[in-house]
DNA sequence: CAGATTTTTCAAAACGTTTGCAGGAACAGC
DNA sequence: GCTGTTCCTGCAAACGTTTTGAAAAATCTG
């Protein structure tokens, strides 16, 4: 491994100058400069990262911690944006360190990295309501950007969907097909995105002077298929039953297909269903009947998120670096007029 | 953030003694050790990973390079793997960089990580039956461990599945069944575990005096159900159509399953299906019909995997850690007598 | 109690960078 | 020729650890 004595020993200069003329120094002079790139590409030379943080106090490593309860398996949209991510990173030069968690305590291992000072910061995903490590990351003043929204006001770098939006478009579009008995498969309330949603859902009933029936919402995980069958059954076997579902996955929104079928309540005929769609390789356009849905790519957030992070350690203000995605809402032929 | 000088300062001693009162050197008396332990303890000290590695040349971290093909979704079970890495190694203090690749270059990631020394090994996976990743860090002489194993002799670390006896294995019973024309829907034979399995199939075969009817042989990413479905389709579509199919993952097995249906051909009687079974999500023995598979659940290779990387890096000696895990045959209800 | 031995401690160098400050050279203006 | 700029370069300290070789302190031996 060359090092930066050996290019100032080759040439007979000192290691400040071999560092400032590869560190594009203006005080440097052109002629050296280019010398000293030339050799250090000729010995091959990369600067030894560990030696540079401990002067500069940069190690170019972000961490991402997700969660992994015990028995469940991984949401798969983690580790999209996962690999989206690595991808952005690389071509800034940061690396990105992933730890999963099967632990309760969900500081530990944010505290872990930051007491080994192995890491400039993080990028938190699923965001709850109420996020405590939104708040200890914000205490510390350590460097974070959020996938996603927690509740309360934002002063922290983030990337989000309009989920509000979500709920409210998705609701005004089943009203406007004359819809009123609109079920609500959610997420689970500690989780911002749903919360956000309700509240576009139950905004969107009120501007029409209907009140959400409690008896069609419902919170459950939107990534355990099993759960929405049997929710989506429940929903569906009552005797008044809603005319509209809005679903908060296309995945949800598959569940609840099924269990139509097996009722025979014929889509969109009897029963309108829309989605939000993160456009993941489940291809919500391909089912029969092709979805109704809010769209937004999840990859999108890739980009917007690694700029981010890669603004705030160059020291940009966190509360400049906050961006809401507007969503798209794709008509397709699970929604139609409400039966009379 | 306290340093050693600051706890050498605090307890007037020199950062040498606290050094080693820390890292448990025999040399430090038990009083000191006690008092310098319980007063880091105190000062919340932790040591700073990088000024540990310039001297040491250690970093605590390793890595894993993970190819995306530009439109193609990643293999979920590399991120099975991964995530399993992740928390095995954390019991170590080990942290895992995940860099996620779209290039064409293999080599490209690998080459990086090393000239930036940020990395003290790296996990490969998926090996190709000859894998210049291989060449290349064994040439290097860079710590590495294998998830799997490439063809020609191994010399290096590794962890594998007996993909040879699960060719051997399962082909024996389909043959102890009465079954001779067996077709296999392998993996790619760019990719080692194909091959083996090809050779172990073969090798079963030929015992019995049988050769391998090479129509019926077929090699296909196992990641995709489509190409699977078209394939399956393909083959039980020919007016002579084997008995039985030796799939290389639950996935296939399913899409062939699908097949049979569509084609009206019941299983077991018409069709034995066996398939060999990664124990992911996605649940082989709730399929209708359950089926009989080899199983070797992916899960089981991160604690040995993060056990060798350890080892490794301990300085113990490459040859010395290789696993074969031996594989399980569980029959269900796919396989049954050949039809007469 | 002196000398030998063992135990415990320390000062200083090293790892590979960055950076504040100082110094030298070249060049202009007077 | 002297002074004041401007441009370039280098010395030395710093970051936080480990490690070497040596010294000091404590303990043992006869």
């Amino acid at each position: 491994m060359a090092t930066l004595k050996d290019i100032a020993k080759h040439l007979g200069l000192s290691t400040t100058t071999v560092s400032r003329a590869l560190n594009d120094f203006p005080e440097v002079g052109r002629d050296t400069r280019e010398l000293v790139q030339r050799t250090a590409q000729e010995l091959g030379y990369h600067p030894n990262q560990s030696a540079r943080k401990l002067v500069t106090g940069k190690s170019g490593i972000v961490a991402m911690v997700i969660k992994a309860p015990p028995n469940r398996q991984i949401d798969p949209s983690f580790f999209e944006v996962m690999g989206g991510l690595s991808t952005k990173l690389a071509e800034k030069d940061i690396d990105l360190i992933l730890h999963v968690t099967t632990g309760q305590d969900p500081i530990k291992p944010y505290q872990r990295l930051i007491d080994k000072q192995t890491v400039d910061g993080f990028i938190l995903n699923a965001p709850l309501e109420n996020d405590p490590r939104i708040d200890f990351l914000r205490e510390r003043k350590f460097p974070f950007v959020v996938h996603g929204r927690a509740g309360g006001e934002a002063d922290y770098p983030y990337y989000d969907i309009d989920n509000y939006g979500i709920g409210y478009s998705a609701t005004t579009l089943l009203l406007d097909l004359g819809h009123q008995q609109i079920g609500l498969l959610n997420g689970p309330l500690q989780a911002a995105f749903a919360v956000e949603r309700l509240r576009g859902y139950t905004d969107a009933m009120e501007a029409r002077g209907l009140s959400p029936n409690p008896e069609f919402l419902r919170h459950l995980d939107i990534h355990q298929p099993q759960s929405a069958i049997n929710i989506a059954g429940e929903l569906l076997e009552r005797p008044k039953r809603p005319t509209a579902l809005l679903c908060s996955s296309s995945l949800i929104a598959y569940s609840a297909v099924k269990v139509a079928k097996l009722e025979g309540i014929p889509i969109p005929q009897q029963l309108s269903l829309i989605a939000h769609d993160d456009d993941l390789p489940f291809q919500s356009a391909l089912l029969e009947p092709s979805l109704t849905v809010t769209r937004s790519p999840l990859r999108r957030a890739c980009g917007p998120l690694s700029e981010m992070i890669f603004k705030l350690l160059e020291g940009d203000d966190p509360a400049s670096l906050q961006q809401t995605e507007p969503v798209e809402l794709v008509v397709r032929d699970s929604t139609g007029p409400a039966p009379s």
